[in-house]
DNA sequence: TCACAGTGGATTTTT
DNA sequence: TCCACTGTGA
């Protein structure tokens, strides 16, 4: 089996060079390790975690590892599963390398009882909030509500409470917004759920008010260590301040230059702020970098040299000089995508690669669909990153409504779309007639169908109904907590008769689709129980954080389609980097036309972001003109173009400019490919250089 | 007034 | 692609 180089990272030789040596072994202090684009950084938090354990003595339960994403944790728990099962002696038994998000969940578990919260309170997930705003605000306005949840999100990513907000808000809409903050805030409380934000905000609220708590969570974490420290929020921040409290022995490894999430709450304060708050803290910088050649890395310098810098680094390779880095203009999109995905297959014969070398990278999702239209068209197998995730489908997320619900029976947005899904002649009004029952009884809309108050205002076709669903999820609330998972699960879902509801309301394909979607779910679910040796019940808690990340199309020979955000932390031996335009990259809004500096720089730094991702070669496109409505609108180069063709310490250019192609020409180099690649078919092949 | 088809425009995303 | 908005026809 042939490995593909781009889903495999650059192996980190074992040993470490002399700046990685000295983040490993520091442990006098707070550290922050700054660490450039593909400088191995993964390799110096598992080494460090590692030598911990092996070296200084440290149990496992006594390390917590914080990361952003599932994917990051679970890599890393390989990698220092890997690295440790040489040493037999040690059982990682109790290492917590987790989400901010899992850890919250942990501790608020742990903690319930102090914040007026049932140990199994719910999570909502965005969806659920949404419409937890658009109930409290009565609107169909859903930019409205999108802008007023994340501004809310904002607020408590900040350590914003309700009552400051509506002190500082500074003009009407704010002032709005506040209103429904608070209110807010109370409706979850009553669900006695919690959302994506209070899963850290609430665990700092309760270290800075409760001294007990505080100690005991400080004696059982000794030594910390956070991933990708700049896209922290100061709410994490704070909470790797209280956890690591006044002996403040951590490290964060991350990297200012790749600071992209300012717009979700991340600030770059952050990184300051250690500065200021831990006087002796230990910087460490990573400059080599173990993944590309010079051009790239020069390129990648000089356009982040224009951004005013917090650390000097500068990346540097022993990769050699490399190709230069080919720009190319294009007429309009479909020129762009035709003629990258044209160069992309001539690039492909030349260097004797595969589909899964490659990756073409742009600002925003919109941009893939003619790139898709274009690699269809010719037949080149593709992925597109990032789009609905599995658990955001429809049949997925009305199946974790039960789930929810059995959870937790406060749950009235898991109950409204249980009781909804499938249709049991529950309507509109009788939802209405209950909720507004429940609001005046102060209860969820569950306990509220038990009231004997509520009996006597409904008639019997409400009530029936309605009792029969509360009993049916009574009933399999006590199994969930008493009987295998698998069992539960199975019966469950045909008590439900879910997938008869998906055969009769959708068209035989969609339905075959959907069911085998909630077949693999459980299959998953089933697994997770079995692996772990839960209940169902205990499983249900923590699923809205986790993810599918075994739905293997890892390593399919295709190329990736990705947004440059969810390009970052990933490597490609060859990178198309495309709709490098003004207004596009960076990326300008009609609305504000004053450029805020700010804005620019984040932008710059996803253009960094962008370049570094390649190992070997870099093609960058732009267009000349892009369809507007009925007409086409003239673009120009983005300045960040300009920016990087020259790095003041390098002798020579980074970039080529490469002419436009007619027709007629591509036609002549499609005839050449066609030939090549008929002609290379009779050789053996050669081995791709995997690493 | 509503349902529907057609059209035009588009930040970025994890938990 | 997806979603919001527009205009038409009933």
């Amino acid at each position: 089996m042939t490995s593909h180089a781009s889903t495999q990272k650059t192996t980190q030789k074992m040993k470490l060079n002399p700046q990685q040596q000295q983040a490993v072994d520091y442990l006098e202090g707070p550290c922050l390790v700054l660490a450039g684009a593909g400088s191995g950084k993964t390799g110096v938090i598992t080494q460090k975690i590692a030598h911990l354990i092996n070296d200084c003595g440290y149990e496992p339960r006594h390390i917590v590892a914080m990361t952003f994403t599932n994917k990051a944790a679970k890599e890393m728990q390989e990698r220092v599963t890997k690295i440790m099962s040489s040493n037999s002696q040690v059982n990682l038994k109790g290492l917590t390398i987790s989400t901010f998000h899992s850890f919250g969940v942990h501790f608020l578990r742990a903690e319930a009882k102090h914040l007026g919260l049932k140990e199994k309170f719910s999570i909502l997930d965005q969806d659920d909030c949404f419409s937890i705003l658009q109930e409290l605000c009565a609107t169909t306005d859903k930019a409205l509500i999108k802008t007023m949840q994340s501004t809310i999100s904002l607020w408590k990513n900040g350590q914003i409470t309700p009552e400051q907000a509506l002190t500082d808000a500074k003009d009407e809409q704010e002032l709005q917004f506040a209103r429904v903050y608070a209110n807010y805030n109370g409706t979850i409380k009553a669900y006695q759920a919690v959302d994506f934000d209070d899963l850290i905000r609430l665990p700092v609220e309760l270290l800075q008010s409760n001294e007990e708590v505080c100690n005991r969570w400080q004696a059982k974490i000794r030594y910390m260590l956070v991933d990708e420290y700049q896209d922290t929020n100061a709410v994490q921040y704070q909470l790797l301040r209280l956890l690591s409290g006044i002996r403040a022995m951590f490290t964060a490894v991350g990297d200012d230059d790749q600071a992209i999430y300012a717009w979700r709450g991340a600030t770059l304060d952050n990184l300051k702020l250690l500065q200021t708050d831990y006087p002796r803290l230990k910087l460490i910088k990573l400059e080599q970098n173990y993944r590309s050649t010079e051009r790239i890395l020069n390129a990648a310098n000089a356009v982040i040299a224009h951004n005013p810098k917090l650390f000097d680094k500068k990346l540097w390779s022993e990769y050699g000089e490399g190709d230069p880095i080919r720009v190319i203009p294009m007429a309009n999109e479909d020129e762009e995508a035709e003629s990258v995905v044209m160069r992309l297959q001539a690039h492909k014969i030349s260097q004797n690669a595969q589909f899964s070398d490659y990756a073409i990278l742009y600002r925003g999702n919109h941009q893939a669909r003619v790139f898709e239209q274009a690699l269809r068209k010719e037949r080149v197998p593709y992925v597109l990153s990032g789009g609905q995730s599995f658990f955001e489908r429809a049949e997925i997320r009305d199946i974790m409504a039960y789930f929810r619900l059995l959870n937790n029976i406060n749950d009235d947005p898991a109950f409204i779309r249980a009781v909804t899904t499938p249709k049991r002649g529950i309507g509109a009004a009788t939802l209405e007639h209950l909720g507004q029952y429940a609001g005046r009884r102060d209860t969820s809309l569950f306990e509220a169908v038990f009231e004997t108050g509520f009996e006597s205002i409904s008639t019997p076709r409400q009530l029936g109904p309605l009792v029969e669903f509360v009993e049916f999820i009574n009933t399999f609330e006590e199994r969930a907590a008493r009987d295998e998972a698998p069992e539960v699960l199975d019966d469950l879902i045909k008590a439900i008769g879910y997938e008869t509801y998906l055969f009769d309301q959708f068209d035989e394909r969609q339905a075959q689709n959907k069911w085998k979607n909630v077949v693999d779910f459980m299959a998953w679910m089933k697994r997770r129980a079995e692996d772990d040796n839960k209940k169902l019940s205990e499983v249900i808690q923590s699923m809205v954080l986790i993810s599918m990340l075994d739905k293997g199309s890892q390593e399919e020979n295709v190329v990736r389609l990705s947004t440059l955000h969810a390009s970052k932390g990933l490597e490609y031996p060859h990178v198309f980097l495309v709709g490098v335009e003004e207004g596009l990259l960076p990326h300008m809004s009609r609305d504000d036309a004053l450029e805020d500096p700010n804005r620019i720089e984040e932008e710059r730094r996803l253009m960094y972001v962008g370049i570094t991702r390649a190992r070997k070669s870099l093609h960058i496109t732009w267009c000349q003109k892009r369809r507007r409505g009925r007409d086409f609108e003239n673009r120009e180069a983005s300045r960040f173009i300009k920016e990087m063709a020259h790095d003041k310490d390098a002798k020579r250019d980074n970039l080529k400019e490469v002419p436009q192609i007619t027709p007629k020409q591509r036609i002549e180099m499609l005839k050449a490919m066609l030939a090549k690649q008929a002609g290379q078919q009779e050789l053996p092949l050669k081995t791709p250089d995997a690493q």
